[in-house]
DNA sequence: GTGGTCTAGACCACC
DNA sequence: GTGGTCTAGACCACG
Protein backbone atom coordinates (compact mmCIF):
# COMPACT_ATOMS: atom_id res chain seq x y z
CA UNK A 1 0.00 0.00 0.00
CA UNK A 2 2.00 3.31 -1.33
CA UNK A 3 0.43 5.94 1.35
CA UNK A 4 2.99 8.73 2.40
CA UNK A 5 2.13 10.23 6.06
CA UNK A 6 3.91 13.70 6.73
CA UNK A 7 3.23 13.88 10.68
CA UNK A 8 4.17 17.57 10.91
CA UNK A 9 1.62 18.27 8.43
CA UNK A 10 -1.38 20.60 10.22
CA UNK A 11 -3.51 17.48 8.10
CA UNK A 12 -4.56 15.35 11.03
CA UNK A 13 -2.95 11.42 9.67
CA UNK A 14 -6.30 9.94 9.49
CA UNK A 15 -7.35 12.08 6.66
CA UNK A 16 -3.95 11.82 4.47
CA UNK A 17 -5.41 8.30 4.64
CA UNK A 18 -8.71 8.85 3.50
CA UNK A 19 -7.85 11.11 0.57
CA UNK A 20 -5.10 8.99 -0.55
CA UNK A 21 -6.78 5.67 -0.63
CA UNK A 22 -9.74 8.60 -2.64
CA UNK A 23 -7.63 9.00 -5.20
CA UNK A 24 -6.66 5.55 -5.34
CA UNK A 25 -9.98 3.87 -6.00
CA UNK A 26 -10.53 7.21 -8.31
CA UNK A 27 -7.75 6.13 -10.57
CA UNK A 28 -8.44 2.50 -10.56
CA UNK A 29 -5.10 1.23 -8.52
CA UNK A 30 -7.70 0.00 -6.11
CA UNK A 31 -10.45 -1.67 -7.87
CA UNK A 32 -14.15 -2.36 -6.83
CA UNK A 33 -14.35 -5.58 -4.79
CA UNK A 34 -10.48 -5.53 -4.18
CA UNK A 35 -9.19 -5.72 -0.32
CA UNK A 36 -7.40 -3.13 1.84
CA UNK A 37 -4.78 -3.73 3.52
CA UNK A 38 -6.06 -4.83 7.60
CA UNK A 39 -5.77 -2.49 10.03
CA UNK A 40 -3.22 -3.94 11.84
CA UNK A 41 -0.48 -4.31 9.07
CA UNK A 42 -1.55 -0.96 7.62
CA UNK A 43 -0.79 0.49 11.00
CA UNK A 44 2.58 -1.17 11.23
CA UNK A 45 3.40 -0.35 8.15
CA UNK A 46 3.14 3.31 8.16
CA UNK A 47 3.99 3.33 11.93
CA UNK A 48 0.93 4.61 13.50
CA UNK A 49 -1.82 3.96 15.66
CA UNK A 50 -4.35 1.56 14.83
CA UNK A 51 -6.82 3.42 16.03
CA UNK A 52 -5.86 6.27 13.48
CA UNK A 53 -6.13 3.84 10.26
CA UNK A 54 -9.23 2.92 12.03
CA UNK A 55 -10.45 5.98 11.64
CA UNK A 56 -9.21 6.52 8.35
CA UNK A 57 -11.14 3.31 7.20
CA UNK A 58 -14.41 4.16 9.24
CA UNK A 59 -14.71 7.23 7.17
CA UNK A 60 -14.27 5.46 3.96
CA UNK A 61 -17.30 3.28 4.90
CA UNK A 62 -19.53 6.23 6.09
CA UNK A 63 -18.77 7.73 2.85
CA UNK A 64 -19.93 4.32 1.07
CA UNK A 65 -16.61 3.94 -0.65
CA UNK A 66 -15.69 0.56 0.83
CA UNK A 67 -17.29 -1.87 2.58
CA UNK A 68 -16.62 -3.83 5.83
CA UNK A 69 -17.27 -7.78 6.45
CA UNK A 70 -16.61 -8.90 9.82
CA UNK A 71 -13.99 -11.60 9.69
CA UNK A 72 -12.84 -11.25 6.79
CA UNK A 73 -11.76 -7.69 5.62
CA UNK A 74 -12.58 -4.23 3.99
CA UNK A 75 -12.93 -4.04 0.31
CA UNK A 76 -13.63 -0.95 -1.90
CA UNK A 77 -17.72 -0.68 -2.92
CA UNK A 78 -19.19 -0.37 -6.03
CA UNK A 79 -18.80 3.29 -6.57
CA UNK A 80 -20.08 5.53 -8.68
CA UNK A 81 -16.79 7.33 -10.03
CA UNK A 82 -18.66 10.08 -11.78
CA UNK A 83 -19.79 10.90 -8.63
CA UNK A 84 -17.07 10.89 -6.73
CA UNK A 85 -14.82 12.52 -9.30
CA UNK A 86 -17.19 15.88 -9.16
CA UNK A 87 -17.20 16.20 -5.37
CA UNK A 88 -13.72 15.50 -4.98
CA UNK A 89 -13.50 18.22 -7.68
CA UNK A 90 -15.88 20.21 -5.71
CA UNK A 91 -13.94 20.19 -2.43
CA UNK A 92 -10.89 21.34 -4.27
CA UNK A 93 -12.52 24.36 -5.92
CA UNK A 94 -14.10 25.13 -2.61
CA UNK A 95 -10.45 25.33 -1.42
CA UNK A 96 -9.32 27.31 -3.86
CA UNK A 97 -12.53 29.44 -3.55
CA UNK A 98 -11.65 30.10 0.06
CA UNK A 99 -7.77 31.39 -0.01
CA UNK A 100 -8.89 32.83 -3.23
CA UNK A 101 -11.52 34.87 -1.05
CA UNK A 102 -9.04 35.54 1.22
CA UNK A 103 -6.30 37.24 -1.44
CA UNK A 104 -8.78 39.44 -2.91
CA UNK A 105 -9.89 40.70 1.29
CA UNK A 106 -6.04 41.63 0.75
CA UNK A 107 -6.45 43.30 -2.19
CA UNK A 108 -4.60 40.71 -4.58
CA UNK A 109 -4.90 40.69 -8.44
CA UNK A 110 -6.24 37.90 -10.89
CA UNK A 111 -2.68 37.95 -12.05
CA UNK A 112 -0.97 37.22 -8.68
CA UNK A 113 -2.90 34.14 -7.77
CA UNK A 114 -1.84 32.90 -10.76
CA UNK A 115 1.87 33.84 -9.97
CA UNK A 116 1.09 31.73 -6.70
CA UNK A 117 -0.01 28.66 -8.10
CA UNK A 118 2.95 28.48 -10.68
CA UNK A 119 5.07 28.90 -7.79
CA UNK A 120 3.80 25.67 -5.78
CA UNK A 121 3.47 23.56 -9.38
CA UNK A 122 7.44 24.64 -9.95
CA UNK A 123 8.41 23.72 -6.42
CA UNK A 124 7.12 20.16 -7.33
CA UNK A 125 9.68 19.40 -10.14
CA UNK B 1 -18.10 46.73 15.52
CA UNK B 2 -19.39 44.43 12.23
CA UNK B 3 -18.23 41.30 13.54
CA UNK B 4 -19.94 38.21 12.25
CA UNK B 5 -19.50 34.72 14.08
CA UNK B 6 -20.34 31.25 13.33
CA UNK B 7 -19.85 29.82 16.26
CA UNK B 8 -20.84 26.19 14.17
CA UNK B 9 -17.52 26.92 12.17
CA UNK B 10 -14.82 24.44 12.66
CA UNK B 11 -12.71 28.08 12.62
CA UNK B 12 -12.29 29.12 16.26
CA UNK B 13 -14.12 32.09 16.91
CA UNK B 14 -10.90 34.13 18.23
CA UNK B 15 -9.30 33.35 14.86
CA UNK B 16 -12.68 34.13 12.73
CA UNK B 17 -12.67 37.81 14.77
CA UNK B 18 -8.52 37.92 14.27
CA UNK B 19 -9.07 37.76 10.34
CA UNK B 20 -11.96 39.89 10.26
CA UNK B 21 -10.54 42.71 12.29
CA UNK B 22 -7.32 41.89 9.49
CA UNK B 23 -9.44 42.72 6.79
CA UNK B 24 -10.70 45.92 8.10
CA UNK B 25 -7.57 47.39 8.63
CA UNK B 26 -6.36 46.14 5.20
CA UNK B 27 -9.88 47.91 3.53
CA UNK B 28 -8.64 51.33 6.19
CA UNK B 29 -12.69 50.92 7.71
CA UNK B 30 -10.13 50.68 10.82
CA UNK B 31 -7.13 53.48 10.21
CA UNK B 32 -4.55 53.89 11.89
CA UNK B 33 -4.89 54.74 15.71
CA UNK B 34 -8.64 54.14 15.71
CA UNK B 35 -9.41 52.53 18.67
CA UNK B 36 -10.74 48.93 18.46
CA UNK B 37 -13.92 48.09 21.16
CA UNK B 38 -12.48 47.52 24.24
CA UNK B 39 -12.55 43.78 25.06
CA UNK B 40 -15.64 43.37 27.06
CA UNK B 41 -17.57 45.74 25.48
CA UNK B 42 -17.17 43.29 22.04
CA UNK B 43 -17.34 40.14 23.86
CA UNK B 44 -20.52 41.66 25.32
CA UNK B 45 -21.80 42.63 22.29
CA UNK B 46 -20.87 39.06 20.42
CA UNK B 47 -22.59 36.79 23.09
CA UNK B 48 -18.75 35.42 23.60
CA UNK B 49 -16.46 35.20 26.63
CA UNK B 50 -14.09 38.37 27.27
CA UNK B 51 -10.88 36.01 27.18
CA UNK B 52 -11.72 34.90 23.05
CA UNK B 53 -12.14 38.27 22.50
CA UNK B 54 -8.80 39.02 24.92
CA UNK B 55 -7.08 36.01 22.20
CA UNK B 56 -7.64 37.48 19.40
CA UNK B 57 -6.45 40.60 20.63
CA UNK B 58 -3.15 38.81 21.44
CA UNK B 59 -3.10 37.60 18.22
CA UNK B 60 -3.32 40.76 16.24
CA UNK B 61 -1.28 42.73 18.77
CA UNK B 62 1.65 39.95 18.38
CA UNK B 63 1.18 40.36 14.38
CA UNK B 64 1.82 44.12 15.00
CA UNK B 65 -1.00 44.95 13.67
CA UNK B 66 -2.74 46.50 16.92
CA UNK B 67 -0.95 48.36 20.25
CA UNK B 68 -2.38 47.96 23.85
CA UNK B 69 -1.74 51.04 26.24
CA UNK B 70 -2.87 49.41 29.22
CA UNK B 71 -6.09 50.56 31.06
CA UNK B 72 -6.81 52.85 28.19
CA UNK B 73 -7.24 50.26 25.11
CA UNK B 74 -6.55 48.65 21.70
CA UNK B 75 -5.14 50.71 19.08
CA UNK B 76 -4.80 50.04 15.39
CA UNK B 77 -0.66 50.13 14.69
CA UNK B 78 1.16 52.71 12.36
CA UNK B 79 1.93 49.78 9.92
CA UNK B 80 4.54 48.63 8.32
CA UNK B 81 3.02 47.68 5.04
CA UNK B 82 5.75 46.42 2.98
CA UNK B 83 5.78 43.82 5.85
CA UNK B 84 1.93 42.97 6.07
CA UNK B 85 2.36 42.86 2.33
CA UNK B 86 4.68 39.92 2.66
CA UNK B 87 2.62 38.38 5.70
CA UNK B 88 -0.52 38.03 3.64
CA UNK B 89 1.16 36.99 0.31
CA UNK B 90 2.42 33.74 2.68
CA UNK B 91 -0.77 33.43 4.15
CA UNK B 92 -2.11 33.24 0.90
CA UNK B 93 0.24 30.98 -0.27
CA UNK B 94 0.03 28.66 2.16
CA UNK B 95 -3.85 27.97 1.60
CA UNK B 96 -3.11 27.45 -2.22
CA UNK B 97 -0.46 24.99 -1.05
CA UNK B 98 -2.87 22.92 1.43
CA UNK B 99 -5.63 23.15 -1.41
CA UNK B 100 -2.90 21.68 -4.32
CA UNK B 101 -1.96 19.55 -1.64
CA UNK B 102 -5.41 17.74 -1.19
CA UNK B 103 -5.96 17.86 -4.96
CA UNK B 104 -2.55 15.81 -5.21
CA UNK B 105 -3.81 13.73 -3.13
CA UNK B 106 -6.89 13.07 -4.97
CA UNK B 107 -4.99 12.68 -8.06
CA UNK B 108 -5.16 15.55 -9.93
CA UNK B 109 -2.92 16.80 -12.47
CA UNK B 110 -1.08 20.47 -12.73
CA UNK B 111 -3.19 21.34 -15.60
CA UNK B 112 -6.33 20.83 -13.31
CA UNK B 113 -5.40 23.19 -10.63
CA UNK B 114 -4.97 25.72 -13.78
CA UNK B 115 -8.36 25.12 -14.76
CA UNK B 116 -10.17 25.31 -11.37
CA UNK B 117 -7.84 28.83 -10.85
CA UNK B 118 -9.01 30.10 -14.23
CA UNK B 119 -12.79 29.11 -13.42
CA UNK B 120 -13.01 30.98 -10.24
CA UNK B 121 -10.80 33.94 -11.53
CA UNK B 122 -13.97 33.79 -14.06
CA UNK B 123 -16.81 33.38 -11.80
CA UNK B 124 -16.04 37.35 -10.80
CA UNK B 125 -15.73 38.98 -14.03
CA UNK C 1 8.38 71.17 37.01
CA UNK C 2 10.51 69.50 35.42
CA UNK C 3 8.76 66.12 34.65
CA UNK C 4 8.92 63.78 31.57
CA UNK C 5 6.59 61.16 30.93
CA UNK C 6 6.78 58.66 28.56
CA UNK C 7 3.32 57.02 27.87
CA UNK C 8 4.64 54.22 25.65
CA UNK C 9 7.22 52.97 28.37
CA UNK C 10 6.47 49.42 29.95
CA UNK C 11 7.15 51.17 33.15
CA UNK C 12 3.34 52.87 34.89
CA UNK C 13 3.20 56.95 34.50
CA UNK C 14 2.48 57.32 38.51
CA UNK C 15 6.02 54.94 39.19
CA UNK C 16 7.79 57.58 36.68
CA UNK C 17 6.53 60.56 38.87
CA UNK C 18 7.47 58.93 41.83
CA UNK C 19 10.80 58.16 40.88
CA UNK C 20 11.55 61.57 39.26
CA UNK C 21 9.95 63.69 42.07
CA UNK C 22 12.28 60.83 44.43
CA UNK C 23 15.44 62.17 42.35
CA UNK C 24 14.54 65.53 42.84
CA UNK C 25 14.27 65.15 46.62
CA UNK C 26 17.55 63.57 46.63
CA UNK C 27 19.66 65.70 44.14
CA UNK C 28 18.59 68.83 46.39
CA UNK C 29 15.84 70.04 43.24
CA UNK C 30 13.24 69.76 46.06
CA UNK C 31 14.00 70.74 49.24
CA UNK C 32 12.47 69.73 52.39
CA UNK C 33 9.52 71.91 53.02
CA UNK C 34 9.36 73.20 49.25
CA UNK C 35 5.77 72.33 48.27
CA UNK C 36 4.77 70.04 45.33
CA UNK C 37 2.51 71.35 42.41
CA UNK C 38 -1.37 70.65 43.02
CA UNK C 39 -2.62 67.73 42.05
CA UNK C 40 -4.76 69.62 39.40
CA UNK C 41 -2.08 71.59 38.06
CA UNK C 42 0.57 68.85 37.44
CA UNK C 43 -2.22 66.64 35.47
CA UNK C 44 -2.77 69.76 33.56
CA UNK C 45 0.81 70.57 33.03
CA UNK C 46 1.51 66.52 31.68
CA UNK C 47 -1.76 66.01 30.16
CA UNK C 48 -2.39 62.92 32.17
CA UNK C 49 -5.73 62.28 34.23
CA UNK C 50 -5.50 63.44 37.98
CA UNK C 51 -5.80 60.43 39.12
CA UNK C 52 -3.10 59.27 38.49
CA UNK C 53 -0.83 62.17 39.55
CA UNK C 54 -2.57 61.53 42.84
CA UNK C 55 -1.63 57.99 42.78
CA UNK C 56 2.20 58.95 42.76
CA UNK C 57 1.31 61.28 45.36
CA UNK C 58 0.09 58.78 47.80
CA UNK C 59 2.82 56.76 47.12
CA UNK C 60 5.30 59.23 47.98
CA UNK C 61 3.35 60.07 51.26
CA UNK C 62 3.13 56.19 52.00
CA UNK C 63 7.12 56.30 51.92
CA UNK C 64 7.45 59.05 54.02
CA UNK C 65 9.12 61.68 51.91
CA UNK C 66 6.13 63.96 51.50
CA UNK C 67 3.70 65.38 53.84
CA UNK C 68 0.06 66.39 52.66
CA UNK C 69 -1.59 68.84 54.79
CA UNK C 70 -5.35 68.85 53.86
CA UNK C 71 -6.41 72.21 52.16
CA UNK C 72 -2.93 73.41 51.99
CA UNK C 73 -0.68 70.99 49.54
CA UNK C 74 1.82 68.33 49.33
CA UNK C 75 5.29 69.35 50.80
CA UNK C 76 8.77 67.65 51.16
CA UNK C 77 8.82 65.71 54.26
CA UNK C 78 12.58 66.25 56.25
CA UNK C 79 14.22 63.26 55.01
CA UNK C 80 16.86 61.01 55.65
CA UNK C 81 18.79 61.69 52.68
CA UNK C 82 21.68 58.96 53.45
CA UNK C 83 19.14 56.18 53.66
CA UNK C 84 16.91 57.14 50.64
CA UNK C 85 20.24 57.30 48.71
CA UNK C 86 21.14 53.84 49.99
CA UNK C 87 17.53 52.21 49.07
CA UNK C 88 17.88 53.92 45.42
CA UNK C 89 21.11 52.56 44.69
CA UNK C 90 19.79 49.12 46.30
CA UNK C 91 17.15 49.30 44.09
CA UNK C 92 18.85 49.23 40.85
CA UNK C 93 21.72 47.03 42.23
CA UNK C 94 19.00 44.70 42.47
CA UNK C 95 17.88 45.03 39.07
CA UNK C 96 21.49 44.63 37.44
CA UNK C 97 21.67 41.75 39.71
CA UNK C 98 18.62 39.95 38.47
CA UNK C 99 19.57 41.24 34.74
CA UNK C 100 23.11 39.67 35.16
CA UNK C 101 21.72 36.24 36.76
CA UNK C 102 19.56 35.93 33.86
CA UNK C 103 22.42 36.50 30.86
CA UNK C 104 24.14 34.21 33.17
CA UNK C 105 21.78 31.68 32.79
CA UNK C 106 22.29 32.39 29.49
CA UNK C 107 25.79 31.98 29.32
CA UNK C 108 27.17 35.11 28.44
CA UNK C 109 30.69 36.42 30.24
CA UNK C 110 31.64 39.28 32.30
CA UNK C 111 32.91 41.56 29.10
CA UNK C 112 29.66 41.04 27.16
CA UNK C 113 28.00 42.78 30.22
CA UNK C 114 30.22 45.56 29.91
CA UNK C 115 29.54 45.80 25.91
CA UNK C 116 26.04 46.03 27.02
CA UNK C 117 25.87 48.22 29.03
CA UNK C 118 28.09 50.92 26.97
CA UNK C 119 25.95 50.48 24.28
CA UNK C 120 23.09 51.50 26.24
CA UNK C 121 25.05 54.68 27.74
CA UNK C 122 26.23 55.61 24.44
CA UNK C 123 22.50 55.60 23.19
CA UNK C 124 22.10 58.52 25.26
CA UNK C 125 24.66 60.79 23.90
CA UNK D 1 9.76 18.73 36.33
CA UNK D 2 11.64 20.75 38.94
CA UNK D 3 9.58 24.18 38.42
CA UNK D 4 9.18 26.34 41.43
CA UNK D 5 6.09 28.48 41.29
CA UNK D 6 5.93 31.66 43.38
CA UNK D 7 2.29 33.25 43.63
CA UNK D 8 2.10 35.97 45.35
CA UNK D 9 5.30 37.44 42.84
CA UNK D 10 4.37 40.06 40.80
CA UNK D 11 5.54 38.15 37.60
CA UNK D 12 2.80 35.72 36.31
CA UNK D 13 2.35 32.58 36.61
CA UNK D 14 2.84 31.56 33.11
CA UNK D 15 5.89 33.80 32.75
CA UNK D 16 7.76 32.27 35.73
CA UNK D 17 6.96 28.63 34.03
CA UNK D 18 8.22 30.16 30.43
CA UNK D 19 11.54 31.64 31.83
CA UNK D 20 12.17 28.60 34.08
CA UNK D 21 11.93 25.53 31.15
CA UNK D 22 13.69 28.60 28.87
CA UNK D 23 16.26 28.04 31.42
CA UNK D 24 16.73 24.03 31.03
CA UNK D 25 16.49 24.00 27.41
CA UNK D 26 19.09 26.49 27.61
CA UNK D 27 21.99 24.75 30.10
CA UNK D 28 20.73 21.36 28.42
CA UNK D 29 18.61 19.62 31.06
CA UNK D 30 15.90 19.35 28.62
CA UNK D 31 17.41 18.52 25.39
CA UNK D 32 16.15 18.28 21.41
CA UNK D 33 12.96 16.23 20.92
CA UNK D 34 12.25 15.99 24.45
CA UNK D 35 9.38 15.48 25.49
CA UNK D 36 7.59 17.91 27.97
CA UNK D 37 5.18 17.40 30.81
CA UNK D 38 1.29 17.09 29.64
CA UNK D 39 -0.94 20.13 30.03
CA UNK D 40 -2.29 18.58 32.46
CA UNK D 41 -0.41 16.80 34.35
CA UNK D 42 2.32 19.66 34.95
CA UNK D 43 -1.00 21.68 35.76
CA UNK D 44 -1.83 19.03 38.57
CA UNK D 45 1.80 19.49 40.03
CA UNK D 46 1.79 22.49 40.20
CA UNK D 47 -1.77 23.13 41.43
CA UNK D 48 -2.43 25.68 39.08
CA UNK D 49 -4.97 26.07 36.17
CA UNK D 50 -4.47 23.68 32.94
CA UNK D 51 -4.81 27.00 30.86
CA UNK D 52 -1.77 28.72 32.54
CA UNK D 53 0.23 26.28 32.11
CA UNK D 54 -1.21 26.15 28.24
CA UNK D 55 -0.33 29.90 27.97
CA UNK D 56 3.00 29.39 28.71
CA UNK D 57 3.59 26.40 26.54
CA UNK D 58 1.84 28.74 23.67
CA UNK D 59 4.73 31.20 24.37
CA UNK D 60 7.35 28.82 24.34
CA UNK D 61 6.28 27.52 20.73
CA UNK D 62 5.27 30.87 19.36
CA UNK D 63 9.09 31.64 20.10
CA UNK D 64 10.13 28.52 18.53
CA UNK D 65 11.56 26.74 21.38
CA UNK D 66 8.80 23.80 21.36
CA UNK D 67 6.71 22.02 18.61
CA UNK D 68 3.70 21.38 19.45
CA UNK D 69 1.75 17.72 17.47
CA UNK D 70 -1.92 17.64 18.37
CA UNK D 71 -2.43 14.82 20.26
CA UNK D 72 1.12 13.70 20.61
CA UNK D 73 2.41 16.65 23.27
CA UNK D 74 4.92 19.08 23.19
CA UNK D 75 8.51 18.58 22.45
CA UNK D 76 11.95 20.75 22.26
CA UNK D 77 12.38 21.88 19.01
CA UNK D 78 15.77 21.24 17.10
CA UNK D 79 16.91 25.11 17.89
CA UNK D 80 17.92 27.69 15.87
CA UNK D 81 20.95 28.26 17.82
CA UNK D 82 22.03 31.58 16.30
CA UNK D 83 18.52 33.13 16.53
CA UNK D 84 18.33 31.92 20.17
CA UNK D 85 21.51 33.94 20.75
CA UNK D 86 20.00 36.82 19.36
CA UNK D 87 16.99 36.72 21.35
CA UNK D 88 18.63 36.12 24.63
CA UNK D 89 21.27 38.87 24.09
CA UNK D 90 17.46 41.21 23.41
CA UNK D 91 16.17 40.21 26.90
CA UNK D 92 19.23 40.98 28.97
CA UNK D 93 19.67 44.67 27.14
CA UNK D 94 16.11 45.37 27.59
CA UNK D 95 16.60 44.35 31.70
CA UNK D 96 19.74 46.47 31.34
CA UNK D 97 18.19 49.51 29.38
CA UNK D 98 14.95 48.96 32.38
CA UNK D 99 17.60 49.13 35.30
CA UNK D 100 19.55 52.26 34.08
CA UNK D 101 16.38 54.58 33.14
CA UNK D 102 15.12 53.56 37.04
CA UNK D 103 18.73 54.86 38.14
CA UNK D 104 18.72 57.54 35.83
CA UNK D 105 14.63 58.86 37.17
CA UNK D 106 16.72 58.67 40.50
CA UNK D 107 19.66 61.50 38.97
CA UNK D 108 22.44 58.54 39.01
CA UNK D 109 25.46 59.36 36.26
CA UNK D 110 27.32 56.96 33.56
CA UNK D 111 29.92 56.41 36.34
CA UNK D 112 27.67 54.99 38.64
CA UNK D 113 26.17 52.38 36.65
CA UNK D 114 29.66 50.96 35.54
CA UNK D 115 30.45 50.97 39.11
CA UNK D 116 27.45 48.55 40.30
CA UNK D 117 28.18 46.42 37.36
CA UNK D 118 31.67 46.29 38.41
CA UNK D 119 30.53 45.46 41.98
CA UNK D 120 27.91 42.87 40.54
CA UNK D 121 30.59 40.97 38.29
CA UNK D 122 33.22 40.78 41.17
CA UNK D 123 31.06 39.71 43.96
CA UNK D 124 30.76 36.38 41.84
CA UNK D 125 34.99 35.71 41.07
C1' DG E 1 -13.69 52.61 32.69
C1' DT E 2 -9.50 49.84 30.56
C1' DG E 3 -6.45 45.54 29.93
C1' DG E 4 -3.84 41.34 32.43
C1' DT E 5 -4.10 37.20 34.79
C1' DC E 6 -6.11 33.17 36.73
C1' DT E 7 -9.58 29.50 37.91
C1' DA E 8 -12.33 25.20 37.35
C1' DG E 9 -14.54 22.82 34.37
C1' DA E 10 -16.46 21.75 29.86
C1' DC E 11 -16.45 19.81 24.98
C1' DC E 12 -13.98 18.63 20.84
C1' DA E 13 -10.45 16.57 17.62
C1' DC E 14 -6.59 13.66 17.34
C1' DC E 15 -3.63 9.59 18.39
C1' DG F 1 -4.11 9.58 26.72
C1' DT F 2 -2.83 14.24 24.16
C1' DG F 3 -3.61 19.29 22.81
C1' DG F 4 -7.28 23.15 21.19
C1' DT F 5 -11.00 25.91 22.28
C1' DC F 6 -14.45 28.04 25.02
C1' DT F 7 -17.18 29.61 29.16
C1' DA F 8 -18.42 32.56 33.20
C1' DG F 9 -16.71 34.78 36.59
C1' DA F 10 -13.05 36.43 39.62
C1' DC F 11 -9.24 39.65 41.22
C1' DC F 12 -5.59 42.92 40.19
C1' DA F 13 -3.12 47.05 38.16
C1' DC F 14 -3.66 51.17 35.59
C1' DG F 15 -5.91 55.68 34.31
Amino acid sequence: MNIIINSSSMIPIYEQIVDQIKGMILNSTLKENDILPSVRSLSKDLKISALTVKKAYDCLEQEGLTVTIHGKGTFVAVANRELMREEQRKEVEADFELAIQKGRRFGMQEQEFREILELILEDRL
